[in-house]
DNA sequence: TATTGTTATACTCTATAACTATA
DNA sequence: TATAGTTATAGAGTATAACAATA
């Protein structure tokens, strides 16, 4: 017994050289705060891509619709289902661009304005939660530091 | 035309709230080093998932199976494609336990060992590159925020 | 010719339930 | 009865190519 290689238990795991990288922090803190999103806006049909698009809409009246996918890094082909989706629900409206008649602008409904703020202020209690020890300087920091990784995307 | 709200053109665009946001930040900056570790990794074969698995397995020689997948939050049914993916092409060696014949024990074959050294050395040239204006002790800053929301995981 | 939105399609990742073989 | 791995399936997100209408 003492020759053969302890097989690892559960907590005598490691990650190996997975802890040093960033790239596998960033995506496993990212889905921490993805799934408590979901989680805290069950039941309301809001989803991150959603929240996005109402945020740069009632931010921007009258943007038009590509612009808003290229703001997402949403080509605009995967703009369409979204759209579709929160016109339908009556969230947004969606008019002919007068001045570029192959172009879309839109704009919230009042019914969007009002599923906007509540998301938002459900998001807020979200965040919240999740970053509870995060002082106001930590979350400037944590900001700051991935909108730099955000400035090298190409 | 003094009357008509301006419509935003790309330049005058805002987020809106999303700005904010950290869930939204780290969604992006995730995607951002996602985006480039493909690029890097391109024609390898190896993808995030498939990296994460081999790096456990490599630090942790006869790890289970399931070990595995909760260490990287993958479920034990969606463990299952990429450990064949990566039995078929000779890099997991994929054994029952002898001590409990229903688990399986993974390790690295030589050539898993070879691949995962090579996309290692890749990858950390593709995190240098894109981190290239992070000193040390901005990466450690940010490992140490990112380890704090990863640790609010339920 | 180029661009906007669209459709169709495919691939990856993720989530759930039910099955089998072991424990 | 509980657990490990499996199978089947479905929903999101994402990527590309080709089309119609318009520029």
């Amino acid at each position: 017994m003492a020759e053969t290689a302890p097989e690892p238990t559960e907590d005598s795991v490691s990650l190996g050289v997975l802890s040093d990288l960033i790239g596998y922090r960033l995506r496993r803190a990212s889905a921490v705060m993805a799934s408590d999103f979901s989680r805290a806006l069950e039941g309301t049909g809001i989803r991150q891509v959603l929240f996005g698009i109402l945020s740069i809409v009632d931010a921007n009246p009258g943007v038009n619709q590509g612009t808003v996918g290229r703001m997402l890094g949403i080509q605009r082909a995967n703009m369409v289902a979204p759209v579709n989706e929160m016109a339908e629900r009556g969230w947004i409206d969606r008019q002919t661009d007068p001045s570029d008649r192959r172009a879309f602008i839109l704009s919230l409904t009042a019914a969007g304005e009002t599923m906007f703020a509540r998301a938002l202020t459900q998001i807020r209690a979200h965040e919240a939660n999740v970053l509870s020890d995060f002082d106001s300087r930590d979350r400037q920091h944590l900001v700051a530091l991935l909108a730099r990784i955000e400035a090298r995307e190409g």
